[in-house]
Formats: structure tokens, sequence, C-alpha cells
DNA sequence: CATGAATGAGCTTTCATTCAT
DNA sequence: CATGAATGAAAGCTCATTCAT
């Protein structure tokens, strides 16, 4: 008998959490099934439950590892000196298909912690840390004289998550806002949020059919 | 011999959808069981289905009546002259309670949305009706002067729908931004995304300490 | 407030039993709704309980009726004075459509016989009238040298029943024995069955190429 | 690492047909539950959904069953030298109980055949099957001149299942024919219908009360 | 470690029947 | 007489979870 190797055990854990995305994207928390996740894991039932304790489980690992994912791509964002710049990509479109998963399951997790105190809480203590660490950076984009000195950093942390998950909303709400219209969109929001007012005022207009990806 | 009462029938229907509603919001449209919602609405399981043809039928007509009514609000919005106002009222926190379960059934419509061609199709059609009239509306703004010239009104209409979804998706994720702070948000969104350049530049700093939990 | 006119109560029991048939032949007893039968009889479903004290007193009723007509059926042909040719006219194929409905039945009701105390004992008075029935005309042939005088007359009016039974099976399991084909093996097997060695020889090959499907 | 036994799975198979089969005599395709059948085979109501898609395709399963059983019998029958004394033994009355089940059981199928489409392929398949055999083993007595040369085989094969059907049903409308009357029924219906002209004429009458089983 | 057979509670839906009007 | 709204028991089926192997 062979004593259980942690790493590997840790592995499967995030194999098997790569297919239920799948799942959870396709079908919902709810909707997906057990069984279909393991299918897609290529693993019995029965084995599953060496790795979560049940559904439950897979679904909160499931927000966590998401909200893992989005701490991690601000706090990359955070690394770029051209605050504007960075933050108009972050928030950007990205490789189809992927994207419109991630978007999926971003709202499906919004909507369980609406009512799932396990995933609330889950969110929540992500949120405290994106937002702290956006607030920082948006800070630092002051002194740089990127960002408009006038604004609470802290209250508009709170304003470029809202608007992430805005647009995630909007790109399943109408399709048309998957791909370079939301670019658009995108560097619109930012501009006019975030830019000190010297170097506002033309673009709004200008952007009509610019750039995109 | 009596006939049947169409109008009867459609109070009926409503009544059941009103129930719906609070099932819906408290444990989602697939958590949700029919037998709640007939318990909520004092009806028998079986006389559901002389008003529904099933439970997707009630999830169809719930994403209708929700989208209804948020055409409803900001066709009434549309009515008011003093446009930055009006959006900003139209968009801030109000009767708690109430607002909230509207607020968990948006998100889960639009997460349903994401996976359920039926209730995309209800979306996308009150979606393109919703973003024409916030066009026109904001047309009309730029016209008394109201509202920033330069702005595109059609891309703009769409970043109003997004900015919408995000305060309710943001009060999920971060309870601090039900109340007041909501509020705060609001107008400082409204003012740097849709103010001429000439009435900017005060507001911002006012919301000093508004981190949240 | 009108009396009831029996006459009149009786008339629509029939209407509604004939509405039933219809059910009945599509969708079996158990498959047929009580729903259903009430909107091919334009009644109301509540109304039906005027008539009926309930589904399974439609189904003795249906089972009654039916048996009654094949004893008028038999009743009618034993008034003919050429046996043979009365029973082949009596047992081959007739009307297309009414003809089927009345198999499906048939089959149906014995069915439901073989569970169905009720049904059984309905089905079993009607039996015996028409095998004393049949046993007489049988013997009335006998007399008139147009049925072998050998035959046990009891016993082949069970073997008439049988017969009768087992063509509509056939037509039931093998679709080309719904037509003329039918006609073909009911003259052979009354022919073989029941004339007197003299007569009978020569039709037997002149079925050739009677194949069926 | 346990495999698949499609062995154990198809052994599972035919024992809950086995148990359905005691069922649907009993109660009918539509009257006998699920919950019933799997009781009856010692399983979960859960677990008959390993087994097969839903109650409709147990049904098909038990009329493919039942009609692979008749064509067995008749080929068994077929392997016999003394045609009409198989054919009669074929016909005849057996083991008690199992027949009577038997018998339910194909009346049943016959009345589910005549508005299920896929039961009524199934039937139609092996009635194919079975007329084909039967119309070989009428040759093979013709040739041995134990049949009537001048019967048209083909023909004739569809008169045996009509009688066979036919004698299933008489058995149910009258319960006087599943024992010993039964047999003197089939003996006579064998030597008038098939026997060539020689061996006829005396035994009809002197079959009253005779010997049986 | 790994399997998949087995469980059973609970789901949505159906439908014969009742009853206020 | 007649209606159809209302009932509620029970049906077929699903699926998270357990367990013998």
């Amino acid at each position: 008998m062979r004593k259980i190797d942690p790493r590997r055990h840790e592995l499967k854990r995030q194999e098997i959490l790569a297919a239920a995305g799948r799942c959870f994207a396709r079908d919902g928390f709810r909707g997906a099934r057990v069984a279909d996740i393991c299918a897609a894991a290529h693993i019995s039932p029965g084995h599953l439950y060496h790795y979560f304790d049940g559904k439950e489980s897979i679904i909160d690992a499931m927000a966590e590892r998401n909200m893992a994912r989005v701490v991690r791509r601000f706090a990359q964002m955070a690394r770029q000196t051209n605050t504007l710049r960075a933050l108009s990509a972050g928030l950007g479109a990205s490789r189809r298909g992927q994207r419109h998963r991630r978007t999926q399951l971003a709202v499906e997790i919004v909507a369980e912690a609406s009512r799932n105190a396990a995933v609330a809480r889950i969110l929540r203590a992500h949120v405290r840390g994106v937002r702290r660490l956006l607030a920082g950076y948006l800070r630092d984009g002051q002194r740089r004289g990127q960002i408009d000195p006038q604004l609470d950093a802290d209250l508009f942390s709170a304003m470029v998550l809202a608007v992430t998950q805005g647009l995630q909303c909007l790109s399943i709400m109408d399709p048309a806002f998957r791909g370079p219209q939301r670019n658009l969109l995108v560097q619109l929001l930012i501009v006019r949020l975030l830019a000190p007012q010297a170097q506002r005022g033309t673009p709004a207009r200008a952007t009509k059919g610019s750039s995109s990806t």
C-alpha cells in the first residue's frame, strides 16, 4: 500500500477542478451532475470522494480557485507601470472561448454567493484583497500622475470591480460585447473614470470604430 | 355556465410569479422546488400546471417579467428632464429588502441566460429595447446640455446597462454597497462618465473613508 | 329546475361512450385520460360524473357496449339462412377505419379482462350468450345440411369465437391481414372447419401467392 | 480495478425482465409501476435505470423477449417429425400458472402493439420469422403426407398464428378453456384444418368428453 | 488507489376526482 | 345541468452519495 503523496493529491484536485469548471460553466452549479464532472475528469464517481467531500465542497473550491485567479490577474496587472493601459488590457476581451467560460463561471459564482453563505464568505475574503490591491495600484498611478489625483482610491477600487462584473454581465446579455466592441467600451470607461482632467476630452467620440482585441 | 375568465387567469399567473420570485431569489432557479412555489402561492402542486407548462415555463415568465420591470423603470426615468439626477436615482439604492431580492433575481437571470437559450432570447430582446430607450434619453440630455456632447449615445447606453449590472454584482460581493455607499458610487460614476467637462472635478474627494467591511 | 329526462340521460351516456371508444382505441384503457374523453365528448370533466361513477365505470360500460355489439352482430348473422356465407361475411373484413378501431378495442377488452374482475364478469356473461346463440345457429346449419353433422355444435361455437379473436390479433400483428387477405383466410377457415366433407377440397390451393408483407 | 462485466449485466437484465413479466401480467404494461418491478427484482428504484432507459424500454424488451420465446417454441416444435402431433402439443395447454401468465402477456403485447409503434415493429419482425418457419414446417409435413397437400403453406402459417392467439383470448374469455377442454379444441382444429381428407371424419363427435392433457 | 454497482430521498409532473359557482 | 378551478396522491425518473470488491 502506497502512502498518499500530497503533491500528486493536490495535482489531481486541480485536474478535477478544471473538469468541473467546464461542467459548471456549461450547466451551472446546480445543473452540473457529479457524474458528468467525474466523466470529464476521467475518474469514477466513487473516486471523486477521495479528493472532495461532496459537490458542495467542489463548488467552494471552484469559487476559491476562480477568485484566486482574479486576484492573480490583478496582481500581475499591478506590476505594470502604465496604469491606464494595464487596466484597459485587464478588463478587455482576450482569448475567445476560454474567456466566455470564465465569464459564465464568474456570474454563476456571484449568483451562488447571493444565497450560499460559504461561497459568499470566500468571495468577500478575496474581494477585500482585490480592493486593497487595486487601491494601492491606483494610488501608485496617482503618484505617477497617470490617475486623477482627486479620486478616492478606495472607492474607485470598488468601481473597477463593479465595472469588471458589469462587463461580464453585458457580454452575456448582448453578445456584441464579447469581442472588439467590449474593448472600445473598456477604454472609454477607463479614460473617463480614471484619467486626469488634462488627458481627456477628445477620445470619447474619436473612438468610434477604433482599435480592438 | 361559467366561461374561463382570462383576466382572473392572468391575475393568478401574476400571483404565482410573485411567489415564484421569492423562491427563486432565495434558492435560485434550479434550487427552488415546484412544491415550494406552490406552497408560497397557496395552490396545490397539481394546480400550478393550469397556469404554467412547467418549471421551465415559470423561469421564462420570470425572466420576461423582470426584464419588463427594468424596461418600465428606465422608461419612467426617461420622462424626467434632469438627466443626471434621474440616472443617479435610477441606479441608486432604494427600499431595502425588495431591492436585494431584485438584485438576486437579476444576477440569477443573467447566469441562467448564459446557458439557457430561451432565457437568453428573452433577455436580449429587452436589452435591445432598453438600449434604444437609453440612447434616446442620453441624446435628449445632450441636447439639453446635461450630458457630454462628445459621447456616443449608443455606446453609452451599453455602459449604463453594464454599470447597472455591475453595481448589483458588487452589492452581492460586498454588502457594504447595498446602502448609502452605493449611492455615493453611483453619483461618482454618473458625473465622471456623463457630465460635460465643466461640471466635474469637485465631488470625487468628498467620499473619503468609504472602504467596506 | 328541470327534472332529468332518463331518455336524454341515456342518449348522452351513449354519446360519451362513443367518444370514450375513440380515446380508448387510440390510447388504451389506462393510457386514455378522462380529460381527453371529456374533450372528445364536448363536456366538462366535472360533468362526466353525472353520467358515470368514474373511469372504471366507463371501462365497464365500454366492455358491456362492445360485447353487446358482438352479440347483436352474431344475432343478425343468425337470421340468415346460408350459414357458411353468413359466417364468412361475419368474420371477414369490412369498412376500414371503423373496423380497426373495433379490433383494437376488442383486444384491449380481453387484455383488461385478464386482470379486471368486473370486466371479466361482463365478458363471460356475454360469451355465454354468444356461444349459445352460435351453437343454435350451427345446429340449424347442420339440420339444413350446410354444416358438417359430425361436429359438436357447443365446442364449435367456442371455436368460432376463438377464430374471431385470433383474426383480430392477427390483423394487429400482421397488417396485411386487415384487408382482402383476411377474407381469403376466413373462407378457408370456415370451409375446412365447418363444411361437410363433400363440399370441401377445392378452394384451398386457389389462394396461391397469399404471403404477407 | 473492476471493469464492467457485460455477462453479469445481461444476467441482471434478464432477472429484472423476469420480475417485470410477473408485474406486467398482473397489472398490465400501464398498470404496473416501476417501483413494483424494482421490488419484485429486489433492486432499488434508481438502480433499474442502470439496466433500462425507462419503463418504455422495459416494455420493448418484454415484447422482444416474449416473441423470442414464441419463435423458440415453434422452432423446437419444427424439429419433431410428426407434424400434427407436434402442432397439437404446441398449441395445447401446459403447466398451469406459468401458462396463464404467458397468455396474459401475449394478449397485453398485442394490445400494446396496436398503439405503440416500437412494440408493433418488434412484433412484426418476429411474426415474419415465425410465419416463415411455420410455412417451411407445413411444407415438410406435406412432403411427409401428414398435411393436406392442397393447402397453401404460407396462408396456413398465418392461420396457425391466428389460432394460437385466438386460443389465448378464448382462455381469458372463458376460463373453461384453460385446461383439458382447450386440448380438445386444439385437436379438432388441427385435424380439420390440416389433415389430408382421408385421415378425417370420425374424431369430431367422438371427442365429447374424451381424454386431455 | 480505484471501480461502478447500488441506494433512496426527493424531484417534476400527471391525472382521476371533487366542489364552489 | 354544467363548468373548470382546485386538489393531492402517486407516478416515473434523477442524482449525490456509499460501499463491496
